[in-house]
DNA sequence: AGCCTACGCGCC
DNA sequence: AAAGGGCGCGTAGGCT
């Protein structure tokens, strides 16, 4: 599918299963209706440049919810990193270049809101001059259909690349959707904490007042939000800090630390998630951040404003379901472990994860029944920890866990000397700089030189890379399955938010088990289709609550 | 004034 | 001896 430049039309291509055209090109002035048609009658995986420019004209225009996609940019970007060419511009023009051997052009920065309001305009894709937008689309989807079967697992990057434009729908849908926020409850919130709601763009009086009290502990005018003044004048009470982060406060036994913790925590929510805040991202009654997918070179998704993958506990209470209605909130515990533990094939990992909750079965396993000791040695076996206790812990989880061990630091091993690592469906983890790995050969160095170090962060990163790209492979298979079943429900349950491992789904009441069920069958079918014939459960609990703070 | 980095903290 | 993954975003403070 090819909009036209400007207007509401565009054109049509039926392709074969190899993506050469079947017949014609057919001109749709309304475009939009005529996906909407072809969508009612023979559900056809679409396939267009860029969901993400796409899909919200076709819905400002149409209730038209395609059920599957091909999204060239975002396969694009999956296959130049199976490739291995990660450096490459992802643009449909880019890609059209490089498939003709032609000077690839530079993919420029994304058009801004305030761009000439041109629609649909083929300028976007960075095409040479001259180029037909259809004939492009379809010789480079042609084309990645070709890569993707060429690759080494072809039907893991096919579902891959369907998971991916799956979310890349449903991330639109998400972003028009929202979140329901109920300003009320928030206000409550913030009130409770901060006092009455300010004048716009001054601060609350409490933040003053706990400000003036802490310059008087500390015997000189300070600002509380300089951690350079801070530093100090905890020092002439005899507190030498390294930093002024929470963790080191905490130990700081006098009360202007207890005092400064407040105020932090405080103007923190009044910065990030006050009134000013709620004005920016809430509208309406429900909370729109714009999700990027791909954003993370992972897989994970990040949004753009609003900070939507960091809403604070605290402020959880003011998300709040629509009258006669629910949220059905789910998270895929112990996501990361479990996938450890599926990808490896470690039986020992496996047995704790079949046993529910997966920290304490691995400390009655191999730790005592210290469920905190073990739960750090898997984390620093997944990061890469070593320092402190982590260093033995390691060593428990090195003797007893072998295949798992051995997954994550032959990719930490990888890492290091340069290479690339993929998840379990074939996401690559990017090239590093030239600086950022070790070449044993030139220079065997010492343990301690710059170049060693960065070589140990970037291991770190490619150890943990495989664990949490693999995660995000079964997030996205299941938002795409789940995504899906909720359609067959009808117009509602809606998606309104997904974060890493974890969907809220808005429903009318009457609908809150079938949308459970659906939730746990689309995390059956994602463990299914990524991991295979897998013993390790990946269990989403569910929770139908009208408040979000409810769950968990 | 706008841009950048450092710091700190929220989430996973 | 030391060696903790991924983000977004706000303020401070230095730079141009």
């Amino acid at each position: 599918m090819a909009p036209d430049p400007v207007g509401s039309g565009g054109r049509l291509c039926v392709l074969g299963e190899d993506g050469t055209a079947v017949g014609a090109v057919s001109a749709a002035p309304d475009l939009a209706a005529e996906v909407a048609r072809r969508e009612a009658e023979q559900r056809p995986r679409w396939v267009w440049a860029a969901t993400d420019e796409v899909y919200p004209r076709l819905l400002e225009r149409a209730a038209v919810r395609p059920d599957r996609c091909h999204d060239v940019k975002l396969v694009e970007s999956l296959l130049l990193g199976q490739e291995l060419r990660h450096r490459r511009p992802r643009s449909l023009g880019a890609a059209w270049a490089r498939l003709h051997d032609l000077p690839e052009p530079a993919d420029a920065p994304e058009p801004g809101a305030d761009d000439q309001p041109v629609l649909f305009a083929a300028d976007r894709h960075h095409l040479p001059p001259g180029t037909d937008l259809m004939d492009a689309l379809i010789a480079v989807h042609a084309g990645q259909l070709r890569r993707i079967a060429a690759g080494p697992h072809p039907e893991r990057m096919r579902l891959l690349c369907a998971a991916e434009s799956a979310g890349a729908l449903a991330a639109v849908e998400m972003g028009r959707e929202g979140l329901p926020w109920s300003a009320a409850a928030h206000d409550d919130l913030l009130t409770g904490l901060l006092g009455p709601r300010p004048a716009p763009g001054t601060r609350p009086a409490v933040l003053g007042e706990m400000a003036l009290r802490l310059q008087e502990m500390l015997g000189r005018p300070v600002n509380p939000d300089s951690p350079a003044q801070m530093l100090p004048a905890f020092a002439r009470l005899g507190f030498p800090l390294t930093s002024t982060r929470s963790y080191e406060l905490r130990s700081v036994d006098h009360p202007a630390a207890a005092l400064f913790l407040r105020y932090k925590e405080l103007s923190r929510i009044h910065a990030a998630h006050g009134w000013a805040w709620r004005e920016s991202w809430v509208r309406g009654g429900r909370f729109r951040p714009e999700y990027v997918v791909g954003g993370v070179v992972s897989g994970r998704w990040a949004t753009r404003g609003g900070g939507a993958l960091q809403i604070p506990r605290l402020l959880r209470s003011a998300v709040v379901a629509d009258p006669g209605y629910r949220l059905v909130v789910a998270d895929a515990g112990q996501l990361e472990p479990r996938v450890l533990a599926a990808m490896s094939g470690d039986p020992g990992l496996a047995r704790a994860a079949a046993a529910g909750d997966l920290y304490a079965a691995l400390a009655l396993d191999a730790f005592g029944g210290d469920r905190p000791r073990a739960k750090i040695g898997l984390l620093a076996a997944m990061y890469g920890q070593t320092s402190g206790e982590a260093g033995q812990l390691l060593a428990v989880m090195r003797r007893r866990f072998p295949a798992a061990l051995a997954l994550v630091e032959s990719a930490a091993r990888t890492g290091e000397a340069g290479g690339t690592v993929r998840s379990q469906l074939g996401r690559t983890s990017p090239a590093p700089s030239a600086d950022r790995f070790l070449d044993e050969s030139a220079d065997p160095g010492d343990g301690a030189s710059p170049d060693r170090r960065a070589a140990r962060s970037w291991g770190r990163f490619t150890r943990n890379f495989v664990i949490q790209a693999s995660a995000s492979d079964w997030a996205l298979a299941m938002l795409a399955a789940l995504r899906r079943r909720l359609a067959a429900l009808g117009p509602e349950p809606r998606l309104v938010f997904f974060q890493h491992d974890e969907v809220i789904v808005h429903t009318p009441l009457e609908l809150a088990p079938a949308a459970e069920a659906a939730v746990a069958a689309a995390g059956e079918e994602a463990r299914r289709l990524v991991f295979g014939a897998t013993p390790v459960p990946i269990p989403l609990q569910t929770h139908a609550v009208v408040s979000y703070a409810e769950a968990k």
